[in-house]
DNA sequence: TATTTTGTTCATTATTTCTTGAACTACTTA
DNA sequence: TAAGTAGTTCAAGAAATAATGAACAAAATA
């Protein structure tokens, strides 16, 4: 039971944090949103981030839901991308059943959860459709093959110096 | 007037070039395609860019869209993005009026062409959304104040950081 | 055990992005 | 100057992606 309904009449009176954002808060995510949309990912990422990013402390699901004004949906899904790359932690509250979810803020651990879970998953796929490719050079026989080859061979090239970053 | 229909019956026969990919050529530009779109490009500028990696020399824009099978829009759009980021160049060659495009095969002509022109501006826009933040920011006299102005220095750094690279 | 709270899932809807193709410009050749 | 060629532009349709919200599951509480 919500005792914030009990007593008084007042509807939406006494809320456990402020629905509204100053605006720092609006300038700072609308720098995250365009940041989100130059790594092409989705607006309401930048804007979860963002958020949690001038929180003083760790903002509860619900927090997150009525101050940027997106649905439960949204802020799951980007909730879990977020922690999936390493960019949000959740924080266990004492006396609260709620997950706390907190932005990682040191830039190389950002930069390397991102790696580690978009990144180099795409280089790999790149890597088995590479081989593909060397299989069909290898096995054509053709008059212009030895420009081909030499190509693909620097494409393979590329891909390892990629891994290597 | 086309030589190729005025004295044969065969409508479609003795093209300038060959209308059909290789095998070979099919699976590079599927890498290119799938390498593209991890960059959040349009399909059609991997397939572009897939398909003059593989030509041993400079192909026609009607060769381009033939062998693709795309509008002339979209290869008119792809090979312009293309030159702007310096991944392909024009060759002109005698006795044909028509522009002829080659890949830039060399990776760190290729980054350096896309950091230059994609990502910079991004950084720079970036910068002036920041210098917004830091100007309400100091104005503001909360009381958690000084928790944000830490972190939208950091921010600042970051984008610093980043220029750099 | 019934109810409430917390958060997830996923089908539908909304939005954004890409591709197409017709109209057009500019240039060349007859 | 007329007709053809090369390529661009842009409005409209198609395809891909993101956001919503209702139904659901899991855990805590009454």
């Amino acid at each position: 039971m919500k005792n914030r309904s009990s007593i008084t009449a007042l509807p939406e009176s006494k809320p456990t944090h402020n629905d509204s954002l100053t605006a720092v808060e609006v300038e700072v995510i609308n720098f995250f949103v365009h940041a989100a949309q130059g790594f092409g990912l989705p607006k309401s990422i930048g804007e979860i981030y963002g958020l949690l990013f001038c929180a003083p402390e760790p903002l509860a699901f619900d927090a997150i839901v009525s101050k940027l004004k997106i649905s439960k949906g949204s802020a799951s899904q980007g909730l879990r991308f977020l922690r999936n790359v390493n960019a949000v932690k959740t924080q266990y509250m004492a006396g609260d059943r709620r997950d706390h979810y907190e932005a990682e803020i040191v830039l190389s651990n950002l930069a390397s959860g991102f790696l580690r879970e978009k990144i180099k998953p795409h280089l790999e796929s790149g890597e088995a459709r590479l081989a593909v490719v060397r299989e069909l050079v290898q096995k054509d026989k053709g008059k212009e093959n030895h420009i081909i080859k030499q190509r693909v061979n620097r494409l393979i090239g590329w891909n390892r110096k990629a891994k290597k970053i």
